[in-house]
RNA sequence: GGGGAUGUGGUGGAACUGGUAGACACGCUUGGCUUAGAACCAAGUGCCGCAAGGCGUGGGGGUUCGACUCCCUCCAUCCCUACCA
């Protein structure tokens, strides 16, 4: 009788010698390093099945480097400030500061009970002074650089609670505790430059091994655009207006213009007319996102005035409309109704002209949004778009009136918020100037909230605010973009109070591979590619980019639904640890589907990772390595099979763990190789041979297995006997002359439908293989009296007779 | 509205370079073991059909000897949309 597998306790004293071992603590040695690094998480309470699915993820990848004899550094922290703290807060009547770390000690023994071999000594979290010091002292240097403005900027206002609101605080226009009509107010901001960066940004998307989606929505999202700058005359004035246009050959389409309800321009008509101001006051009834500015109903208002066009000298109104953000291009828009669908909504709407410019060569109707020939425009007509658009430009250029020009999509990064739980910005204002604060006086730090008060800005904190007569300090906190865009450069110097980066940064950057969810595709990726290059260019680090190699999982999903709270549909993956152990609940999340993909969460699998595991138990355990001279031994067929099973999985394995990321695959064929294997191998009686190509299977699946269940692996491991080394010191070689097999099964087909399988030898010619398909029964009859017209075949796999 | 993905049996998924659709699992059915159940073991399992055979990868169309894979078009779902992280 073998022993029961009892995870529970086997996981227990397994991870108690890793830790007390410090098997995964790094440091800088020979070998080749490989940064493995998982988005940290936010400190939310409890792990969810998205964390346990990304964490499992980098610790198999780290797993399998290790075993290859890389330098593996996997370190874990936490992205500790941000917005659910202070709701939190107010909610229960606990201090942000305490419920945070209460929330990181939990996650962190969840963490520890996965069996994530995580170097812990390196921990971090964003919201010790002893890390956001060094933010501040970035932000600083950014500001020493150039890179940072201040300017004004929209935010949701709350009139009722008498705060900003984030997008997802707002409901239906609504703020989500006061229930109050949310409005658009304007506010003074701290900005980074991340625009001065944008050529490069795009650029050196090229160089990264990452996913070509995410790459692509990058790169859509920098939006570089190449048009003209075209300036309007206002009529009667010396005004002018710029707007920006990507398809100046549709000039002589314009209709209208239209600005942005925050355009100056705008706010100085409303001053003097009052409908104008009312429908300023209704823009202001939204809601910041650009989803919703979107899908919004387009709404304008005819200012009245009018702009003289730079060519034909028309007079065309300049309208308002709360579709036109004022942050891209110059917030003027030349509204071409027949060639733009949004124009073309608006004008019909509200009665403007619309003009065709543009022609196809097969009529369409109106609005034509592709590039074709020019009509009803004077001079240009015939040209085609491309060459309108250059000879325009020209034209435009001569006369003044405009010029070319390239316009990025990508704003800059506003990042003050007016929140409590976040890095304090450092900045003091001397009679309402604002002034860094000096490197010697960081960190600034955040103050302390007084027994069970409710978190609040900081600028309702008096003691934190004021400094001196007329001195103030800054009372907004950093956008938690700032937290996360460099923690993967502080975890290699975490441990260093004295630098913010050091040697250990050198040996380690960058990150080899990052591992995180596709929601953070956009933002956070871009974000952190630009911190990156702004320390490389203040000579802080190294290299043009964090990170090497990207895998973005998808989301983990119950009944075809993102897993959350207001949907009640959410699986608390500890109770699973609990009852089956994390090796199986690791084995079913990288088996049920590739990473990129959504896992759709289902119990009964879970069921079917946990036999497996015991299948495997029942295998080695109570089972001694034995040992056998290969030249004393004489393989039989059913041997040679198994070693090439044996050796073909690994072969597999190896390309699904490092090419492919697809654990799935890797893990059915580990499954295929155990239910390859004889049961009469199993047995005491079996033949010396025999014994020999089970020892070799068994050696090799634990090895396969281990990154992904290495707690059981360990421990049969040890018990094995093969060597006394930890199983995570070496990972074995396949054999390329193992693999090849004489025979081959040849699909036949006649007019691409299957009618015959043979079993062949490799070295027959291609014509006898036509001989003996064509005389297989199913395969003549289907033939029948028709002449054979010509024959496909594909070596070693396929022959299609085309009658 | 814009950008990016996904869609294959009852379910999760496989098919890596245009070449056997459904690997590997889950579930289900039948049988074995058992007083019974659980567990385990064995066989079967895309759909229609007694069978021969036909049909089948979200819908429609196309390219090809051959299409889950390439092209066009439509539909559904998910992610992001700059203050959720």
């Amino acid at each position: 009788m073998t022993e029961k597998y009892n995870p529970k306790l086997l996981e227990k004293n397994i991870q108690d010698h890793w830790e007390s071992n410090k098997v995964y603590e790094s440091k800088i040695d020979q070998r080749e390093k490989f940064y493995c690094l998982s988005m940290f998480p936010y400190p939310s309470g409890k792990l969810h099945m998205g964390h346990v699915r990304n964490y499992t993820i980098g610790d198999v990848i780290s797993r399998y480097k290790r075993m290859q004899n890389y330098n593996v550094f996997q370190p874990m922290g936490w992205d500790a400030f941000g917005l659910p703290a202070e709701n939190a807060a107010i909610q229960n009547k606990v201090n942000p500061k305490d419920w945070t770390n209460q929330n990181i000690k939990n996650m962190k023994n969840q963490l520890k009970s996965l069996g994530l071999s995580y170097d812990w000594s390196k921990e971090l979290r964003t919201c010790d002074p002893s890390y956001y010091k060094w933010e501040q002292l970035i932000f600083k240097k950014f500001h020493d650089a150039g890179l940072v403005y201040r300017k004004k900027s929209l935010v949701n206002w709350d009139p009722v609670d008498k705060t900003v609101l984030a997008n997802e605080q707002v409901i239906d226009g609504k703020g989500w505790r006061s229930g109050a009509q949310v409005e658009l107010k304007e506010i003074d901001q701290w900005f980074i430059k991340i625009t001065n960066y944008a050529e490069e940004l795009l650029e050196s998307l090229e160089s990264l091994d990452w996913p070509e989606n995410v790459k692509l929505m990058q790169k859509n999202w920098i939006g570089k655009s190449f048009g003209a700058e075209i300036i309007y005359q206002l009529e009667e004035s010396d005004k002018k207006l710029k707007t920006f246009s990507t398809r100046p050959d549709t000039i002589f389409g314009v209709s209208f213009l239209a600005l942005s309800p925050n355009h100056p321009l705008s706010i100085e008509i409303a001053k003097n007319n009052a409908k104008v101001m009312d429908f300023l006051n209704l823009c202001k009834e939204s809601k910041a996102a650009e989803a919703d500015m979107a899908t919004a109903e387009k709404l304008g208002i005819d200012t009245g005035i009018r702009v003289i066009h730079p060519i034909t000298e028309e007079r065309l109104p300049v309208w308002i409309g709360n579709f036109v953000l004022l942050e891209y291009g110059t917030g003027v828009v030349m509204g071409v109704p027949g060639h733009d669908s949004r124009d073309y909504e608006f004008a019909t709407k509200y009665n403007l002209d619309i003009k065709q410019v543009i022609q196809l060569e097969d009529e369409t109707e109106l609005p034509i949004l592709e590039k074709g020939r020019l009509v009803n425009s004077d001079d240009f007509n015939g040209m085609s778009s491309e060459e309108a658009s250059s000879k325009i430009i020209k034209h435009l250029t001569k006369v003044g009136k405009g010029s070319e020009l390239t316009q990025f999509r990508l704003r800059d990064w506003g990042v003050s918020r007016q929140r409590y739980w976040g890095c304090p910005i450092p900045v003091i204002y001397k009679n309402g100037e604002p002034e860094m604060v000096q490197e010697k006086d960081l960190p600034v730090v955040l103050p302390e909230l007084s027994e069970g008060s409710s978190p609040k800005p900081l600028s309702q904190i008096p003691d934190f605010i004021e400094l001196d007569k007329d001195v103030l300090r800054e009372s907004d906190t950093f956008d938690t973009f700032m937290d996360s865009s460099w923690y993967h450069a502080r975890f290699t110097s975490s441990e260093n109070d004295k630098e913010i980066f050091d040697n250990n940064t050198k040996y380690w950057l960058p990150v080899d591979l990052y591992i995180g969810g596709i929601e953070h595709a956009i933002l956070h990726l871009l974000y952190s590619r630009f911190f990156h290059k702004a320390l490389r260019d203040i000579g802080m680090v190294d290299g043009d980019e964090p990170f090497k190699r990207l895998l973005t999982q998808g989301m983990v999903l119950k009944d075809g639904a993102k897993m959350s709270k207001s949907k009640g549909n959410t699986v608390d993956p500890q109770a699973y640890i609990d009852k089956y152990g994390a090796d199986t609940v690791r084995l079913y999340m990288m088996f049920t589907s590739p990473p990129e993909q959504s896992l759709e969460w289902s119990e009964s699998s879970v069921e079917g990772a946990s036999r497996f595991l015991k299948k495997v138990w029942a295998l080695v355990s109570g089972r001694k390595f034995e040992s056998f001279d290969i030249n004393n031994l004489e393989f039989d067929k059913n041997d040679i099979e198994l070693r090439r099973k044996t050796h073909a999985t690994l072969k597999k394995v190896q390309n699904d763990y490092e090419i492919r990321f697809a654990f799935n695959t890797a893990i059915a064929a580990i499954m295929e190789l155990l239910n390859f294997i004889p049961d009469d191998y199993k047995d005491d009686a079996a033949s010396d041979s025999n014994k020999f190509c089970l020892n070799e299977a068994i050696i090799f699946i634990l090895k396969m297995l281990s990154p992904i269940a290495p707690h059981i692996c360990e421990h049969l491991w040890r018990e094995y006997q093969y060597d006394n080394e930890n199983i995570e010191i070496w990972w074995p070689e396949y054999n390329e002359d193992l693999l090849d097999a004489e025979e081959f099964e040849l699909i036949v087909q006649v007019n691409g439908k299957v009618r015959g399988k043979i079993l062949l030898n490799k070295d027959l010619t291609e014509k006898e293989i036509e001989e003996i398909a064509s005389q297989i029964e199913n395969v003549k009859t289907h033939i029948g009296d028709s002449q054979i017209k010509k024959s496909i075949y594909v070596k070693d796999k396929l022959l299609n007779f085309v009658i």
